[in-house]
DNA sequence: CTTATATACGACAAAATTTATCGTATATAA
DNA sequence: TTATATACGATAAATTTTGTCGTATATAAG
């Protein structure tokens, strides 16, 4: 419970390798060998962050990852909606098709605890976690 | 991903049945039936908040729960423990075994992460969700 | 202009975790 | 003695997460 997953893991270990490594571009496979991570995992996890501008794609020989501006403001909040979709502790937060609306006696309960860590993790940035 | 479980889920609606019906004692069968849970799912639940002391059990005919004295104070860290055991955002915060010890390069944020949300929730009671 | 290398992306399979069910034991009020 | 309620372990079903495979596209270098 209440646990990341190993795409935002694997990403996470990405991005500080590719800020450890500004000077140069970084192929997948590079990361993927050096920490062990399954290189197809690892690829799609990085085209997420790029599409989304957290990290920057070239393709071709010589080709790679670097780390872009946008990087260091990233908030946590940002960060795992573009890997994992919208964050909730449970999905009735967002979605509908509760059967239980009628009865439901933990709206209140449920709001207040996404609503505390909703906004833990758009005040982390990525910068910040990694200090 | 950051989900909590049905486990927790149902321990939360059963305890505000609970402190709504302090005056009696309520069978899991209530509980059940009026919110459309697994009746067996619900009683174990219920088991490990009652070896908790977070509510208190009664067995035999016209047996059944109540709320204790102690749920108003239960923090959410506890809650969770209790149902879950400890809350961790990846297993090597509390585990060893991890493979990449040498090359880990996210100690640093994961340890970040873990203990904001500890923080947090060890600063929630039970009571401070439900108002 | 051909080749080798790297990202991009969808479909599917395997593994792990979560969720639910079943069977049996124990306590106790009537 | 019986009916009702909690206690608890084993196992099955469902869901989610994790990993693999195949193919397409871009581009630097020879």
């Amino acid at each position: 419970m209440l646990k990341i997953t190993k795409k935002v893991e694997y990403a996470l270990i990405a991005v500080r390798h590719l800020q450890e490594n500004k000077d140069k571009l970084v192929p997948v496979a590079e990361i993927s060998s050096s920490y062990g991570i399954p290189r197809e995992v690892l690829a799609k996890t990085l085209q997420k962050l790029a599409s989304s501008n957290v990290i920057k794609s070239y393709k071709g020989p010589a080709g790679g990852y670097k780390a872009s501006d946008k990087i260091e403001k990233t908030t946590l909040n940002d960060f795992f909606e573009i890997l994992e979709g919208p964050t909730a502790i449970m999905d009735c937060y967002f979605e509908s098709g509760c059967d239980h609306l009628n009865s439901c006696n933990i709206r209140t309960p449920i709001n207040k605890i996404n609503d505390s860590i909703r906004n833990l993790f758009d005040n982390l940035t990525l910068a910040d976690i990694s200090q």
